[in-house]
DNA sequence: AAACGCTATGACAGCCACTGACATCAGTCT
DNA sequence: AGACTGATGTCAGTGGCTGTCATAGCGTTT
């Protein structure tokens, strides 16, 4: 039988909560919105909110512990004889294939991250969590320091300006050739004199 | 004669609160610290605190608006025959300027910093606004993006990089001679295959 | 010098993010 | 049935932050 108005125990209360909180900040902005209104859309209480998410920012970023493990796991397997910067390359073609055929999801939440500071300060920590990890996968394949860091600070910065100028365009496109074109030109600017 | 006790209308209040919150986040840790005591040490309400900043963590980072306009000034103001990646590197030599002699407050303040996510946050956004600051500056060039952009990243995370083996070398040195050598191994990095 | 006005500060009330402690409910095991 | 476990609810409290109004110091005007 089905249950009677009470969520309690309903399935997938984390998952509840995110598509609430997604659209409450679609809606009305992330300011705007109270995490016992999230709670409430979900048939939740906020105490539970904060037994899922740590803060109200961070139920924007589910997905990043899988993008960055599938970016750092994609160097790290990459063949030993590869180059820094071709391992970063190997690991940027799988974050292509984490974003495929996802682009419209993308370019929503970017929308509500782009208007408010606080949620582009946690996608920052985010991006540099990320480039700790693809730093980590070099060094682990041998490269030295400074030159593990610099090449992954490279390669998340390829990514993010590949993702932007991605979602940014009007047709649905695949990521990667953004990606290609991007670690292109980054080669051609240090290169530069 | 002097004030009696009350510190109403004594000078400076802005930099008596950045000595206050620098302490007492030095002492106990940023967590531990609320806002009103850093008030009451400086001898001030905690709604003046706010009047003065825009939350707990920007008392920190006031030095952050001459960094930039230092940086991105420097960078305007190299000869327009200058590929990006050298008027990035005339900006960052204005920065080593900013920090000549500073290195003990950078240190420290580095370790206010290095142990909470919520001030890295606030870092990263001000990393983030240095590269933008500069990408506008090389647009100004005449640098067309994604290139603008990419330099900009490449600069900021050269300053970075460098500016952290600055601050974990024991001696007084100085900080250009790190970014030189870092800019170098970018360039090695990247140039890769 | 008295009145005026301007600005920095104080005082107070209130919202909301977030936390700790404990109660309660649903399903499972024995 | 009764005990056990894990997810959720309830409640009280802390602290960051804001709006609003009162007040103190200081210069200016008349």
């Amino acid at each position: 039988m089905g249950y009677d108005g009470l969520m309690r125990w309903q399935p997938d209360a984390r998952g509840r909560l995110e598509e609430a909180a997604f659209a409450l900040y679609s809606e009305r902005g992330f300011d705007q919105t109270t995490v016992a209104e999230i709670a409430d859309r979900a048939g939740l209480t906020e105490r539970t909110f904060f037994r899922y998410f740590a803060d109200k920012r961070e139920v924007l970023f589910s997905g990043s512990d899988l993008l960055k493990t599938g970016f750092a796991d994609a160097v790290a397997q990459a063949p030993s004889s590869a180059a820094p910067i071709d391992a970063v390359f190997a690991g940027l073609q799988a974050v292509a294939g984490f974003f495929e055929g996802r682009r419209e999801f993308a370019r929503r939440r970017r929308g509500i991250i782009a208007v408010n500071p606080e949620l582009q300060e946690r996608e920052l920590i985010k991006m540099a969590s990320l480039k700790d990890a693809v730093a980590a996968a070099l060094r682990q394949h041998g490269v030295t320091e400074p030159a593990a860091s610099l090449a992954a600070e490279a390669g998340v910065a390829v990514f993010h300006v590949a993702f932007e100028r991605w979602t940014d365009q009007a047709d649905e496109e695949k990521l990667l050739p953004f990606i290609r074109e991007t670690m292109t030109q980054l080669k051609a600017v240090t290169a530069g004199a």
